[in-house]
DNA sequence: CTGGATCCATAATGATACTG
DNA sequence: CAGTATCATTATGGATCCAG
């Protein structure tokens, strides 16, 4: 059995104008980015999240990456940003309806990378000795 | 009803070890990527390619990024890279089980941007609106 | 004191030319 | 055809500065 076409089969939809792929790859394009996808990961847990919470959470991000991802989250309504005109200042970042869609939608990935992080891990070796057995 | 811990409840297993939710978020950092995904589909719906089918099918990306990212998947043991040792060179790509895996897994990202890029093209138009309205 | 803007150094990516 | 090498461009990180 072949698995040309999965996605297709899946959706059951009739065939994709090409104008409309384009949309759809530029959005995954934007959407398929490791900080989205941690901060998304972060907000599913933690429903609202300051800035600095957020900061601490994504592991390794800058704030400058932060600040513009979140941007760019929130632009496509994928978060919400709320400013407290308080001080010292305070802002919550909480997913919209369609945020969640997507943490769903990409759930199935944590799950896959939490399934094959061993076997990654021994292809990573293999590939790494491969390589060097081969430039003997 | 809350959406929070929405990963932990779909996976239904014992609390995860910390060092190995790090490995996890590695995977994902890698695997979140704009090319590796436009890969991984294309790869998919036609299962065997050769670079040069890769580089058409794949819109927009550069030699560069194309040979990087297929290394890295490679690696990683998404795909498989096989040389036909004949003039001009012929060299095939194929998903493995592992990177089927993924793209399964990615299926539900394709849906849900297939299914809602309406709503994010109108969530975009809204920004800019609310950006221009508010800088008066 | 938090959120975030700005500036500069560095790393990643793109474009083009070239090679086995 | 499937890359590699080189250089221009862009994205990101890190530190600092600023407004509320």
């Amino acid at each position: 059995m072949t698995d040309s076409g999965l996605r297709r089969e899946l959706q059951d939809l009739p065939r994709t104008d090409p104008a409309v792929d384009q949309l759809v790859e530029e959005i995954i394009g934007r959407v398929a980015d490791k900080w989205t996808m941690l901060l998304i990961e972060i907000l599913t847990e933690r429903e609202c999240c300051r800035f600095g919470e957020l900061a601490k959470a994504c592991t390794g991000i800058s704030q400058k990456m932060l600040t513009q991802t979140l941007r760019a989250m929130e632009r496509d309504g994928l978060v919400t940003r709320t400013v407290y005109p308080v001080v010292p200042p305070k802002v919550e970042y909480r997913l919209t309806e369609l945020g969640l869609g997507l943490s769903k939608a990409f759930c199935g990935v944590w799950l896959w990378a939490e399934a094959n992080f061993e076997t990654i891990d021994r292809a990573r070796q293999d590939y790494t000795a491969r390589q060097e057995a081969g430039q003997v």
